[in-house]
DNA sequence: TGTACATCAGTGAACGCGCGTTCACTGATGTAC
DNA sequence: TGTACATCAGTGAACGCGCGTTCACTGATGTAC
C-alpha cells in the first residue's frame, strides 16, 4: 500500500524495466495532455517512480521526448517499401485500399504527437535533423507510394501517362487530413474501412464522366 | 533612441492600434519559435509594450491566443462555399486547380499553428468547442467541397457515381500534407502552381489504363 | 566462510529560473461648472 | 477662462508558482580475497 503511492488509480500497474515504463508514460501523457503539460513530475508518476530516475535513464526532457519518437512512433516506410519491392501482386485497388486503412491508422496514432512539435520550433528542428540524417521524415511515404505506383505503371497496371507524384500525394493526404480534421473526441471520422475503399476507387477511376 | 528600448531591431516597427500590434507579435512568435516558447515577455517585446498592457486587452494568455487563432489565420470557407454557390461555371479542371492553390497555400499558413494546438490538449478543446459553437472546424472544407461537387454532379459533369467525399478528402488532404510534409525550411516543397494542376488532373482522369 | 569494498537503481528534498499575472502608480486627455 | 475631477492607456517592479534539474544519500546486490 504505502509502497505503491506513486502509481495511478486508473493507470495500468508500471512492470518492466524501469526505461521502457518511462517512455510509455511519456508517450501516453504526450496523447492526454499534450507535449506542453507533460512534465517531469507527471511522467515520473505515471511511470512509478522519482522525478531523478527519469535522468538516470536520460540525459533530460528533450531527449526522453526525442527518444518517445524514435521509439514509440509507428513506422509506415516498411509497409510502404514491402509492396515496392514486388509490384504485380493482387489488385491494384485491393493494395490501394490496403495501404489507406494502414496509413489510416498510421496517421491517427502518430499524427497528434507528430503534430505536437510545432508548438516547440526548436525541439521540432532537432528531429528533423535527426530524420534527415537517417534519411526518414514526413515526406518519405509520399515517396515510396510514388515508387511503388511507377513500379506498377511500368508493369502496364497503370494509365500510362499518370503522374504517380499526384497520386501518392492525394492518397496519403487523404489519410493524413482524417487524422487532423476530426480528432479522438470527434465522432464524425469515417469509419477506416470504408474510408480507405472509398479513397482507392475514387483515385483509380478518377471522378470525371 | 530611449524611448525605442522595446523594438526588436529587425522586426517591423510597431504601428497602428496597441490590440492588434499585440495580436500580430503573437501571431509571428508562434510561427516562428512556436506557442510554447511565445512568451508574454516576448510578444510584449515584440508588440512595443510592457507585459502589463497585454491585460489590458486580453484577459489572459489564453485568450490572447484563442483571439489570434479566430482573428489572424485565414479562412478557406468563403471560397468554398462561395463555388458551390455557382456550379457549372468554368472548367471542372480550371476550378479544382484553383480549390487547389488555394488550399495549398491555406494550409501553408494555417497549419503550423493549427498542428501546435496538439501540445497543449486544454487550449485546443476550448477552441474545437468554439469552432463547434459557430459551426466551423477542420472538417468544414471537406464537407463544402464534397457540397460543390455533389452540385456539379447533378450537372452531370462528375461520373453519377463519383463518390463526392472521397474526392473531396483527396483534394485537400493532399494539399494539407504538403503542409505537414515539407515545412518552412524543406525546400523539397513542390511549387504549389505545378501541384495544384496536378492532383486536380489526377483526380479528374483516375490513374487506371 | 566472513569481510571489505564496488556498483547500481533509485530516492526525497532542495535549488534556481522563468513564467504568467498583479499591483500601485503616472502622465495625458476629456469634461463639468 | 481657469480649476477640479474623471477617465484612460500604459508602466516598472514585484510576486508566487511550477518547472526541469541536481545533490547527497540509501539499500540491495555483486565480487575479491
Amino acid at each position: 500500500m504505502g509502497a505503491m503511492q506513486h502509481e495511478e488509480p486508473g493507470a495500468p500497474p508500471p512492470t518492466g524495466p524501469a526505461r521502457e515504463r518511462i517512455l510509455d508514460a511519456a508517450h501516453r501523457l504526450m496523447l492526454t495532455v499534450g507535449l506542453a503539460r507533460a512534465t517531469t513530475k507527471e511522467i515520473a508518476k505515471a511511470a512509478g517512480c522519482s522525478e531523478a530516475a527519469l535522468y538516470k535513464h536520460f540525459s533530460g526532457k528533450e531527449e526522453l521526448f526525442i527518444r518517445v519518437l524514435m521509439e514509440r512512433l509507428p513506422r509506415l516506410n516498411p509497409l510502404l517499401s514491402g509492396l515496392a519491392a514486388e509490384p504485380g501482386r493482387g489488385t491494384l485497388e485491393d493494395n490501394l485500399t490496403e495501404i489507406a486503412r494502414q496509413a489510416a491508422l498510421f496517421y491517427e496514432q502518430s499524427f497528434p504527437i507528430a503534430a505536437s512539435l510545432y508548438a516547440e520550433t526548436q525541439l521540432k528542428r532537432r528531429h528533423d535533423d535527426a530524420m534527415r540524417h537517417m534519411e526518414s521524415g514526413p515526406h518519405l511515404p509520399i515517396e515510396s507510394l510514388a515508387a511503388y505506383l511507377r513500379a506498377e505503371r511500368d508493369l502496364g497496371r497503370l494509365s500510362p501517362d499518370a503522374d504517380t507524384y499526384a497520386a501518392a500525394s492525394l492518397l496519403l493526404g487523404a489519410c493524413a487530413q482524417r487524422a487532423f480534421a476530426y480528432d479522438m473526441s470527434d465522432a464524425g471520422r469515417p469509419p477506416v474501412d470504408a474510408f480507405a475503399a472509398g479513397l482507392a476507387r475514387t483515385l483509380l477511376a478518377g471522378i470525371a464522366p
